[in-house]
DNA sequence: GTGAAAGCGCTAACAG
DNA sequence: CTGTTAGCGCTTTCAC
């Protein structure tokens, strides 16, 4: 089939070894023998067997990356931020969807696991913080990207999310509204519980305290569950005047609930979202949002994991876990009911 | 480190060839021996390497999916489809983007080919169709998903874009409009001609002649592009009164253009988009679509693929490659001028 | 029915 | 500097 080592050693009428030291550099090789080989390699068209070299080396060159939905826009900017600095480090990326189910995730451990990768990087984690930790201790080089396990002993990269959602109600309370409702994701997932901590943290500071109804906790992220959130926010007897969401697809929800209600964005309701994923800005009405920038977290937690891997190849040695956390902005559109609009 | 065949064979007190013929049923072995292996497979929490597995067996149960853009809409959704049929019989993804760049694509395909993947599937190409076909020749499994190349002896499936184009052009003429634009992307690629062909067919039917002005062929196909031309567009003497986009991107962005202007659409301009990805809903002005359903692409390719590669397996037969055409159907929304907005 | 041995393609000591 | 040998974990003849 494919033109295997053993070929060129026997085209340059060396052996497979010297073939070996010579393409990885490990050894000295004279000058001649480095040119024939040189010549068979390229007359041959050869290029290494990864699985072969995985086995011996059990490294693989292949990230593992494990997100809930491929579908939501910021998974798709972590997504084209991982890919990007893999291909540029040289690894490939092994994706995988769980659709927020726990079961999934761990199937999908394992069949990463099975082919080596050389590290996984959850975006989405329904793991416990002790079984994440147990993977890093069984050797498994792990990073989180925007998921927070505060137990872990994993590197992550996170955004502020109670500074973010505090960014986010204050600006809304400089427009002047005082009652500003939350829907958010699942309280399961620590994101959550912060970015809900600082809505009503800023809201405290103001001297405000929202009614309980005001504070919706879903158990989906998805645009349809925004959706009926709105509705049900927007049929209250005391409908809020602004709603912070905790992630952008729940604010698009939100938004073709106002639609269908026939309120206006931000006139008759001022609306910020958390994520500011790029299709924000031509969104039903461009939506002012937190920036929690996928794009980067993906970038980030990949170049943490992979020199991780790269450093353990050297030593082995137990390296304390990183934990970075980006600092949030507002990105400032419209639905907030600022004139501008500035795009992006 | 993890725990092998050899390591159940020993706690099984058989031989690994035993063990092996268990495991893939690929023997008849005895009742008795089947419960000791069992029992050790579970007690030992063993799980074969699949790297192993793959360079004996030459194949790895991992499928290289190469897309252009992880950010368009249109993209996730093909990835989405891919990764749930990949999922559903054991196949992982390895994803990546080549940005439209056809040196990336061959660097892909390369990586791919050395981490010996069962098969390929291409959501982007820019190689030639001899190249392509060159590919399946050697023996490399390979499906195209909503890219059409004529002349490339492999499996694809696509949607039938002259007929999409026709569709969303007779409809807008069914509005009453006479001077609809067209907005597409490069016309290297063969839908593209195609839904130029379609755009232009759709109009000469209807005994119109569109001014040159009024076609556009971008070289590139993101939001930013579709905005400009439809800056563009919106700035001539004679203004179109509709834009068929050839894809929902480009018609966001004539979106982000038409907003920027103080054009209400579909009060001043008529739009319609082709893909009709989940996001139009909740779009500037919820935009009517020519459904090219990238879900049921990237899963339907990823069956044809599979199916080719698990059939390969038993018959290496040369089987006739399948072409496989999905019909478009219209998606209406408001941006079109209909009243409705039946969501989805 | 089960085991011994060879091989998939590559790397890594260890000798020369 | 270069070749020999063994081995990564699994499958697969081919005997027993």
């Amino acid at each position: 089939m494919a033109v295997t080592i053993t070929d060129v050693a026997k085209a340059a009428g060396v052996s497979k070894a010297t073939v070996s030291k010579f393409l990885n550099g490990t050894h000295y090789v004279s000058q001649e023998t480095k040119e024939r080989i040189a010549a068979a390699v390229s007359e041959l068209g050869y290029a290494p067997n990864r699985v072969a070299q995985g086995l011996s080396l059990k490294r693989s060159h292949t990230i593992g990356l494990v997100v809930a939905n491929i579908g939501n826009p910021f998974y798709a900017e972590l997504i084209r931020g991982a890919e990007e600095v893999a291909a540029a480090r040289g690894y490939t990326l092994l994706l995988a969807s769980t659709d927020g189910e726990p079961r999934r995730e761990s199937t999908i451990v394992n069949a990463m696991r099975q082919r080596q990768v050389d590290g996984i990087a959850f975006a989405s984690v329904r793991l416990a913080d002790r079984e994440v930790t147990a993977l890093a201790k069984d050797g498994v080089n792990v990073v989180l990207a925007s998921r927070h396990l505060p137990d872990a002993e994993v590197d992550m990269v996170l955004v502020d999310s109670v500074k973010g959602a505090k960014l986010a109600v204050n600006h809304l309370l400089q427009h002047g509204h005082r009652s500003i409702a939350y829907v958010g994701g699942p309280l399961s997932i620590a994101q959550f519980q912060d970015r809900l901590k600082g809505w009503k943290g800023a809201l405290a500071e103001a001297g405000i305290e929202p009614p309980a109804m005001h504070e919706l906790s879903l158990d989906r992220m998805d645009v349809e569950a925004g959706h009926q959130a709105g509705l049900r926010l927007l049929r209250l007897e005391n409908p809020p005047t602004a709603i912070f969401a905790a992630t952008d697809n729940l604010a698009f929800g939100i938004m073709q609930a106002c639609d269908e209600m026939n309120r206006t964005i931000p006139g008759e309701l001022a609306l910020v979202g958390f994520d500011a994923v790029p299709f924000g800005a031509v969104s039903l009405s461009p939506l002012t949002s937190v920036d929690g920038s996928g794009l980067i977290m993906g970038q980030r937690a990949l170049q943490l994991l992979i020199d991780r891997i790269e450093r353990d190849q050297r030593t082995p040695a137990e390296s304390r876990q990183v934990r970075m956390v980006l600092q949030p902005t507002l990105c400032i559109r419209r639905s907030c009911g600022c004139r501008s609009g500035t795009e992006n």
